[in-house]
DNA sequence: TATGAATGAGCTTTCATTCAT
DNA sequence: AATGAATGAAAGCTCATTCAT
């Protein structure tokens, strides 16, 4: 049911991915739409709003899973590594790092994904090496260090196209912990 | 000597840097650099080429210097991580991981920098670290580890606003190895 | 209905016919037909289209007709030199003659209209001077001599001001056959 | 002596012919020219005084010559056609033929050419057909049938693509008048 | 909801021309 | 005579947005 205000999202996800929010027209979404110029104001009031219902709706940061961590750090990171807590398309993840640059709904869903990731890595090292519990701010940096490479490889790695191999990650972090 | 010409560039830099290229028009940059509309396109035949002189003449990747490395290893990657191999001012910065996604120049440009600065982290750490030198892939993953946080620091700091110190990476990144 | 279209498309053809379509700017055109400037791009992307489509809909080269022609080369030619092939304002021809040099649609029209016009006189002068038949080489100069001076008159007539009465052609070609 | 203003003139002699009067910008001959474009307006203070200074020293209405005409119609009428009385280049004409609708300069050429044309055939006419000289009106048609095709070879021939036979046209009209 | 004509501000770019050197 | 930076009006065109139907 309302067919066309999904396909203009559709449309518009496809066309900002490709080359930015900016230099994308109205007319251009509509047209990819295959929908009139007129309706797509009647659904966005304004441009932007194209935008910002598509990072509301189609970006979500995922809560931690229900299933228990694997015991050895190693795993756990690996795992994490496997899937980044964000419920969205590669086009959406495109323009959400993107945009975050000039808007402030796209850079909020980064902090959030970036403290998201996180907190994930300080509790799987937390759980999984107890002894390190006694040195907490390296344990902070391993943390961050990870959420750092995920997401650097997430938006730059299309641009440098060295990718780090995750698993080799896990271990690395892993060994400077031990 | 020829005002005018680093006049435009300079506003174009700061424009580019605060709003984007695409959302900045060429009547805002004259405006700014106080020059006749016409005289911008006297020196720049298409917009783009503002932009691509810009990343031209006023970002570049610098060699390594002369100057010996600290014989620790984290002191080595330490005073690797206190300058990037980027010779450019933050606004420059700024634009060149911006319009990276949708210009190829500035996407060389960070690709080159990424380059060195893993070639760089990579030779420190094999200099430093003699015995290590066994494990060639640990030592490679450790390299583009360390480059990979510092080019998303420069990226996306001033998006998360969280801060990974230095000092402290290079001594994670250490102890990885050892 | 769809008013505004014709109304553009009315004053470029005075317009144009006028001061020539390089020399007429799309705001005089918007001007004359009273309409805003940014809906000559609705209906026309781009300016040559407003011309294109002038010619397109607004000239035709004509089918012979029905009739029986005169009897006598001389009257069959005279009806012929009353009325060119050519279904167009005298506004669009003077269009279609001067901008034949730069666009290619003016251009094959009148190519087709010299064709046609050659064709109706060879046949004309065919059917009421049986006896020429024999030598066709100079028939067809003559059909050819004729449909030149109908379209010289056509194109250089308003610059040289004088005039070469259809009659007295008729009559001159045809004494030349017999 | 004085290369830059015959450079200009050349450059702008050919590239009227190509493009037309209004779509040449005085860049692209000054360009064509390899001249300063500040030069151009040294010598020609208006871009109208390049055309006007092109029509009036590369153009011009020759006298008719001395020697005797041959002593039958066809051949006089042959030799006439075998050149037009107009000391031009290709570029020239066709540059005087364009820009005749718009300016008067080059419409007087024409005219001027158009007359000279028909008075020399009428003469021509006059001299190797003495009989004919009864019926002025018929001769002085024939006269100007024969300067229409010549001036129409002249200006639409490279559209049409058909071209008459300069003899077979001598030929014709002297049929006419026997 | 749906439609596409209408609007006018603003965009990039072109241009003839000027002028200091 | 030579030069090319400077000027600003105007060109063709794009655009987000409105609105009557």
């Amino acid at each position: 049911m309302n067919d066309s205000r999904t396909r203009i999202l559709d449309a518009a996800e496809a066309l900002f991915a490709e080359t930015g929010y900016e230099a994308t027209s109205t007319a251009r979404i509509a047209l990819a739409a295959e929908v009139p110029k007129g309706l797509l104001f009647h659904y966005f009031p304004q441009k932007l709003d194209v935008l910002l219902t598509l990072i509301d709706e189609r970006t979500a940061i995922e809560e931690p899973p229900e299933e228990p961590l694997p015991p050895d750090p190693a795993g756990a990171l690996r795992r994490l590594a496997s899937r980044l807590p964000l419920r969205a398309s590669p086009s959406m993840r495109r323009i959400l790092f993107r945009e975050a640059d000039t808007h402030r709904t796209a850079r909020e869903r980064i902090t959030a994904l970036n403290r998201e990731l996180v907190r994930r890595a300080r509790r799987a090292l937390e759980l999984t090496l107890p002894g390190a519990r006694g040195d907490a701010a390296r344990l902070e940096v391993a943390a961050a260090t990870f959420a750092a490479v995920l997401l650097y490889q997430e938006n730059l790695f299309h641009l440098t196209g060295d990718r780090i191999d995750p698993d080799a990650l896990a271990d690395l972090i892993t060994r400077a912990l031990m």
